[in-house]
DNA sequence: AAATCTACCTAATGTTAGTTAGAAAATGGT
DNA sequence: ACCATTTTCTAACTAACATTAGGTAGATTT
């Protein structure tokens, strides 16, 4: 029987890693598979023919599809989330909120374009997941929303935005700005950063003369 | 044999009205299924059900589920780009260029979040439809990008937009802004045209002091 | 080296859903 | 009212596909 949940083997020395490798293989053609074509129009064949796997096998590690795409949402909301807390934290308590704003806007499109899959697949492919999977994963989006409410919020306190900008339209336009990046960017066409200096350009500074 | 593209009819008095009636009935509400279930995950009796009729006779007006998913993009993306064009000229050639890109900005939303499931339903499942439809609407795509194209260049010509910004990364994520209001709008809360203004100001003035 | 376990495979099974064929209504002109 | 045509329905048919059952080769344990 394969661990359910990550990292709960009790110890047996070399560990159940060849279980353990080709689980993450298969999820990873998964994550892949649901971002490209979306999730109904992923068979279970073709993940499996990208894990190099026959279907039936990858009920050995899984219950289901829908259990895959759970998953898959879950570790690509944990990486997103983990990034940009960390890009943010990175900065030090003295750092400027255009700074700080900035690193989250980079670490979040950095996730989504080049590091996770997981990240670009959950972003993309949400809004059509099941109802009840969706409702599941409400509380970890609403937790992420939360984080980048105080983000924008705390600048504005301190005078780094305007005080009569609507600041939850805002934080939805900007990540309409920078999810949509899931959808034409090119990853070997230009590195997110650049995009990534572009938007926090556009948000602080605007484009008008 | 009801027609096959829009009014090839040759003539014959009152016409095959109830036919084009239905037909369009069971577009609205293909339309409507694949904005909000996605095309894969749409069934033809969710079509036949909303449409008021049973899954079998849907194959009296299209030859497949791919011809509508077709005609919905196509007439999403004539809707949003007529709308777009006429928001515009109706400002006449003396409005500034803030005027003419701000009063796209609002016909491109109120087209996407209040006029039209077509237009919503092209620009949400686009990304998941068939490769071979999805060729198949990529001149339609080029030609509305490329209208924005000329409105964000006329404007940077006459120094209405900073000489230095890169317009094209700038088009998509002002594109992906006003895309992604599909994803959490509530029509029923609040107007297009509010989130038009706070993106247009965006645009322009950013949010910064 | 016998017994057991791991990780996969092959081959059903059962259901779902797109599509089709032919029968019934509905419609409209005469 | 009658007939031709249009429109919709019913009932299969079919293919695809998620899921399950049972088997097997190789590793691990006893």
């Amino acid at each position: 029987m394969p661990v359910e949940l990550a990292d709960t083997t009790v110890a047996s020395g070399a560990d159940a890693s060849k279980s353990r490798i080709s689980r993450r293989r298969v999820l990873d053609a998964a994550a892949r598979c649901f971002l490209n074509k979306g999730y109904a129009a992923t068979r279970l064949s073709d993940i499996a023919d990208e894990a190099g796997m026959k279907a039936g096998s990858i009920y050995y590690h899984f219950d289901s599809k829908e259990q895959m795409l759970s998953e898959v949402f879950d570790i690509g909301m944990t990486a997103v989330f983990d990034a940009v807390r960390t890009g943010v934290e990175t900065l030090g308590p003295n750092a400027s909120h255009r700074d700080r704003i900035g690193a989250a806007i980079k670490a979040h499109l950095q996730q989504l374009l080049e590091q996770s899959d997981y990240t670009a697949a959950n972003i993309r492919i949400f809004g059509q997941a099941p109802a009840e999977i969706q409702r599941r994963h409400m509380p970890d989006r609403e937790a992420y929303r939360e984080y980048w409410r105080l983000l924008l919020e705390d600048a504005r306190r301190d005078g780094a935005l305007r005080a009569d900008a609507d600041l939850s339209l805002i934080r939805m336009l900007l990540f309409g700005a920078l999810n949509w990046t899931v959808e034409w960017n090119d990853p070997e066409k230009g590195p997110a950063d650049k995009i990534a200096d572009a938007a926090t350009a556009m948000l602080f500074d605007g484009l008008g003369t």
